[in-house]
DNA sequence: CATCCAATTTAGCCTAGGCTAACATCGCCT
DNA sequence: AGGCGATGTTAGCCTAGGCTAAATTGGATG
């Protein structure tokens, strides 16, 4: 099944997204660089494939290393928010134009990434109305993801009683991705945490007419916004 | 400029294309398979590229060769029609939804179609309303083009005092292509060939407000519908 | 038949992106 | 201080798709 070959855009992608962890991976939870081995892991490639990219990367100005985190330089936090937004206007055209669920939308959008140049994108965006976020509820601006990551925490974090909607999916797993939306976790979803068991590593919550527990895993990748 | 790679589709799209000539490449006016060397000439690659590529696709099943001219097995065939329906599938997608030129279309398309995927360009075919045509003029599904090509002749073949419509453009070249467009000849349009002059290699036309010469060359490129 | 140009092929090399195996470090923990 | 697992790097090799330079082959023509 050939999973493809990677570009430099790729790897910048993979950084960028990894700077904002949150469990293993993904935004909002606790913030810093990642090491190349996550990168690895996230592309599905060997460690020393990955490390001769970083050496390049860092030969081309996109990222500095000060021991072992790879760490963007403003050229390469450009270049990834760059990607970051197209892959998710792209998102948005697979779901609203070519009718793909959103899961779906997912798995192809890496693909066309290659395939689209900026400006197609910025056609794309116009066609379909200027959309300001992707299917999974991540902004298509990244510059507004970081702003509202302060009003935003995992599911996880929130305590036992609390109310909260579900504003983003992480994507960094497709098939986490699927399971959120096989069961009608998705963006705007209210939800109640009835009770925490950090032993069982779960929580019990309750969402329109379904009361279930999920694992604490799988509540790292919901990020929620607290009911006032 | 990079010209991009190309794969086992492209070539095999360069051979289908090939197989009927017009001028110097293109369908309709004399049938056969051309060498290699036009098949390098039309990708950019160079003789040892194509020739490597076309012990390939005979290894492969794709082509037989007998002499020297590449013969699409049924196999070859098949795969070359696939490859050459999506690209028009993809041009009427430029063209309808993004908005591009047909001339622009056809410069993007070449790179989309390794993007999109078979199932993924069935989709686009739906959401477009099933076009039957590319924005050129020729047919989406090739075999509607060889039965078509016996109605149609080059315009360079019409006789003094014909008339004639166009029905479709020779898209072998995209400065052609451009010229073509640029001057309003376009499918639909009616033409009068006025006067022919094969010493000068040129032909007088008529069409809308504009009367001009016409060199064989390009008058090879525009195919035509002779009124009854 | 000889010649000559076009077409093709061989040989050797290149780049991007991968891989495995083996070695080198880091850093945390007892 | 020592251990040891996680990380990173080196070395060597691979595939796809190209390239140039230098033979070869084929066919049409004087």
């Amino acid at each position: 099944m050939a999973t493809r070959t990677h570009s430099v855009e790729d790897y910048l992608e993979a950084i960028y997204f990894l700077a904002f962890p949150v469990g293993e991976y993904g935004p909002v939870v606790k913030a810093g660089p990642a090491p190349a081995a996550r990168v690895a892991e996230m592309l599905s490639v060997t460690a020393p494939t990955a490390s001769e990219m970083m050496k390049r990367l860092e030969a081309e100005g996109y990222i500095e290393r000060t021991g072992r985190r790879p760490l963007l330089t403003e050229k390469g936090r450009h270049e990834a928010e760059r990607v970051v937004r197209n892959h998710r206007i792209i998102e948005r055209f697979l779901t609203d134009f070519m009718g793909y669920s959103p899961a779906e939308s997912h798995e192809h959008a890496d693909a066309m990434g290659d395939a689209f140049t900026d400006e197609m994108v910025e056609r794309l965006a116009e066609r379909l109305g200027h959309p300001d976020r992707c299917p999974h509820g991540w902004p298509v601006d990244p510059s507004h993801e970081q702003t509202e990551n302060q009003e935003l925490r995992a599911l996880a974090a929130v305590p036992a009683g609390g109310r909260a909607t579900i504003v983003r999916l992480a994507e960094h797993d497709g098939d986490l991705l699927h399971w959120f939306y096989d069961r009608g976790l998705v963006p705007g979803t209210e939800i109640l945490v009835e009770d925490v068991a950090p032993a069982a590593g779960e929580l019990r919550v309750r969402y329109g007419d379904t009361a279930m527990a999920i694992s604490e895993k799988a509540a790292g990748g919901l990020f929620v916004r607290l009911a006032p």
